[in-house]
DNA sequence: AGCACGCCGACT
DNA sequence: GTCGGCGTGCTC
């Protein structure tokens, strides 16, 4: 008899295997990778995926085997490739294979999605002319198939022919009705756009060096830091163009959704037959593009971290631009890393990979420059020699004390007013990010921390600050304990606040705003900033969102609101953020011919992610954060692993994580690597549906080591453990 | 996860 | 006596 070996897509830690059913003659065809249902359990009817058929007898089994009842799709869902890539992150991430397949699923689990076809009509007789005479309308849809062979019924509807001719026409056979598949994307009708600029000498050097390894076909990484504006894109074009020459497929990685637009306006004109993927594509679009890119229609796939698990084969170049965006990071089980991944990926096909950035993160810097893993491309130019914007740095603390208590410094408010009569465009960026958490004096600066560890305290609605590393509580001070001010507030400015006062301040601009509530839908972003491009504003303004890699022309004045609020976020990436949000919204500016100009508003304007990140000096940063990731033992000195423990008891909660905490303390102890514990400690949300959460973080030497002792403690198999690797934040 | 099974308290 | 509370354990 043949049996399959299948994983029941139930995503529970502790079935993580598979199970033997007998695979019924009428589904002989069954080979790896098809999707079934299977009775499982108590359950009649469970999908699950093939990962292995073979022949075997009744007697090699110590159970009753089960007979697979139906299959979902008319093939094979999975391509061998794409099983052992599920597997290889099941193993790396401690999680259910089920659930990294489910990975490489549009979301359709269970289901099976229908095509989608459209009528077509075609000549199959042909026709005289005379006989016609006295029908026009049949006359003209003939000449109209007869010039364009087959086409849809609704593009004959478009040419005002009606349906009654083209019934008429089927009738007296001249045309015959068929029908044909239809690909549902979204993405289909945006043009490309052609650039056609000479590479500059930095850019064909980084194009060269890339292209050997493209070409001798083996696995390589690549840190491509050029600086903003340097044509990074350029560069990913030629390399795709190389890659595709060579019968090879790419892959473009891009951040956010909102960013896959603008990409594919790059690439569309020398890769039409590109494919989107992303998360907020439907269901039977990506179901579409999967089926494309399956059947080798498509050897372009351009999208967000998603885009990753698509059945694309024989990949010869994967390019992830902006690496350092957390939007990479998913935060939901399995809590992959796309810059992992992708280069997992690169190495399972032999292909190269290119890390882009401004800012690259620290690890990956480190890695290119210091342990030397990728090889380091540089551009320290824009790319047609364009300057660097001008940055002036305005200390807030000054700038109250001289009487001005609006948010916008005098010299901000001077940049838009000569801006915006010149007739150019300005951005300008709140930074939110931390904001409306930590309570601050608006006179000296000083933000209230707690008193044990130092870190920021958290402003909560109840009107309490709380440290979410010590769980110490006290209320907001009503006066600074550092200077005695009574400008001691919690921080708050929103969008829609700042936009009113912006109105007010410049009645005659202009102002779009652009945030979460205003880009909901899929093409949201697309459609301000085209708004925006075609000069139908003068001042668009938002949250990091603005800052995010976008390439406006017109733009000669970026400004920025408490630039340095992510200063105060209680991570050890804080610093980094904040550099990071300043040089990428600078960069914003002057791309085009005009020269940019920058204010930067800070509490903190002797910071060095502050410094630095307004000299545009990323060397610098790097130098002076990295002795403190030493000292501390962060990242890329250590990789972290973040354990939630959950329970609907919090002592037992409490429990399980110290009893853990225990256990990985004397195994360290005999390890050969460096390894530390952190915690227990109540989690940021400590109490969520229910459930008390408490927190282990793992700093560790050696990754692999303790991935091995968790899985020698059967962590990874435990539901009330949460297993986070290379977590964002550490609470 | 979800479903069966089983072992105790409350109620027709 | 039996209905149903949920803790425990298994799913080819």
């Amino acid at each position: 008899m043949t049996v399959a070996e299948i994983y029941a897509n139930v995503q529970v830690k502790s079935i993580d295997k598979t199970f033997t059913y007998k695979v019924p003659e009428k589904f002989n065809f069954l080979t790896a990778g098809w999707r079934v249902f299977v009775p499982f359990g108590g359950r009649e009817k469970i999908d699950g995926f093939v990962v292995r058929v073979y022949e075997a007898e009744e007697t090699d089994f110590d159970f009753e085997l089960k007979n697979i009842s139906e299959v979902i799709d008319d093939e094979a869902w999975f391509t061998p490739k794409m099983i052992s890539a599920a597997e290889m992150l099941s193993d790396f991430y401690l999680c259910p294979t089920a659930q990294t397949m489910s990975l490489f699923m549009p979301g359709n689990a269970g289901k099976k999605i229908s095509p989608q076809f459209e009528r077509t009509a075609k000549l199959v007789k042909d026709f005289d002319e005379k006989e016609f005479s006295r029908r026009p309308a049949q006359l003209k849809l003939l000449k109209f198939l007869k010039v364009n062979g087959e086409v849809a019924v609704k593009d004959i509807f478009a040419e005002k022919i009606s349906p009654a001719t083209v019934n008429n026409l089927e009738k007296s056979g001249y045309i015959e009705i068929g029908s044909q598949r239809v690909f549902r994307d979204s993405y289909a009708n945006f043009s490309g756009r052609e650039n056609n600029f000479e590479l500059n000498e930095y850019q064909k050097a980084a194009v060269a060096e890339v292209k050997k390894i493209i070409e001798s076909g083996i696995f390589k990484s690549f840190l491509l830091h050029g600086v903003t504006g340097s044509g990074k894109t350029q560069i990913y074009v030629e390399l795709a163009k190389i890659t595709r020459t060579l019968g090879k497929n790419v892959v473009i990685l891009v951040p956010e959704i909102s960013l896959t637009e603008q990409t594919v306006k790059n690439f569309k004109s020398y890769f039409p037959d590109l494919t989107v993927i992303h998360s907020r594509l439907s269901i039977g679009e990506r179901s579409d593009a999967f089926y494309r890119i399956r059947n080798g229609e498509s050897g372009v796939v351009i999208g967000a971290r998603s885009a990753l698990f698509t059945p694309l084969d024989n990949i010869g170049l994967i390019v992830m631009d902006e690496e350092q965006d957390f939007s990479y990071k998913q935060s939901e089980s399995p809590h992959y890393h796309a810059r992992i991944v992708a280069e997992e990926f690169a190495k399972f096909h032999n292909a190269a990979i290119i890390f882009g950035s401004a800012t690259p993160s620290l690890e990956t810097y480190f890695r290119a420059k210091i342990s030397g893993e990728l090889v380091y491309l540089n551009l320290p130019f824009r790319a047609m020699n364009q300057p660097l914007p001008e940055v002036e740095c305005v200390d807030m603390r000054a700038e109250l004390k001289s009487g001005n208590k609006s948010v916008l410094s005098k010299s901000l408010k001077n940049l838009l007013t000569e801006t915006l009569s010149e007739g150019q465009q300005a951005i300008l960026l709140l930074n939110r990010r931390g904001f409306s958490t930590f309570v601050m004096c608006r006179e000296c600066g000083e933000v209230v921390k707690c008193p044990d560890c130092g870190l920021p305290m958290t402003y909560h609605k109840d009107g309490s600050l709380k440290c979410h590393h010590c769980d110490i509580q006290k209320p907001v001070p009503k006066i600074c304990p550092n200077c005695g001010s009574k400008y001691i507030k919690f921080f708050g400015t929103g969008t829609e606040k700042l936009e009113k006062f912006l109105r007010e301040e410049l009645p005659d601009a202009r102002i779009l705003r652009m945030d979460r509530d205003t880009t909901t839908s899929k093409f949201a972003h697309g459609k301000i900033l085209n708004a925006f491009a075609k000069k139908e504003y003068d001042i668009l303004f938002g949250t990091q969102m603005v800052a995010k890699g976008h390439d406006l022309q017109n733009v000669t004045a970026v400004g920025i609101l408490s630039a340095d609020a992510s200063l105060n976020i209680p991570s050890f990436r804080a610093a980094e953020q904040c550099f990071m949000l300043i040089t990428q919204a600078a960069g914003r500016a002057g791309r085009a011919e005009l020269p940019g100009k920058v204010v930067v508003q800070a509490y903190n304007p002797d910071a060095p992610a502050v410094v630095f990140g307004c000299r545009q000096d990323y060397e610098s940063f790097f130098e002076s954060e990295l002795p403190m990731r030493r000292e501390l033992f962060f990242p890329p000195y250590s990789r972290l692993i973040k354990l939630i423990f959950r329970d609907k008891k919090e002592e037992k909660a409490l429990n399980e994580a110290e009893k853990i905490a225990a256990i990985f303390k004397i195994e360290f102890e005999q390890s050969e690597a460096h390894h530390e514990v952190l915690g227990p400690i109540a989690a940021m949300i400590s109490n969520f549906r229910g459930e008390y959460r408490f927190v282990l973080l793992i700093k560790s030497g050696d990754l692999p080591e303790v991935l091995e002792i968790m899985r020698r403690y059967d962590l990874h198999r435990r539901d009330d453990v949460t297993i986070d690797p290379d977590p964002i934040s550490t609470d």
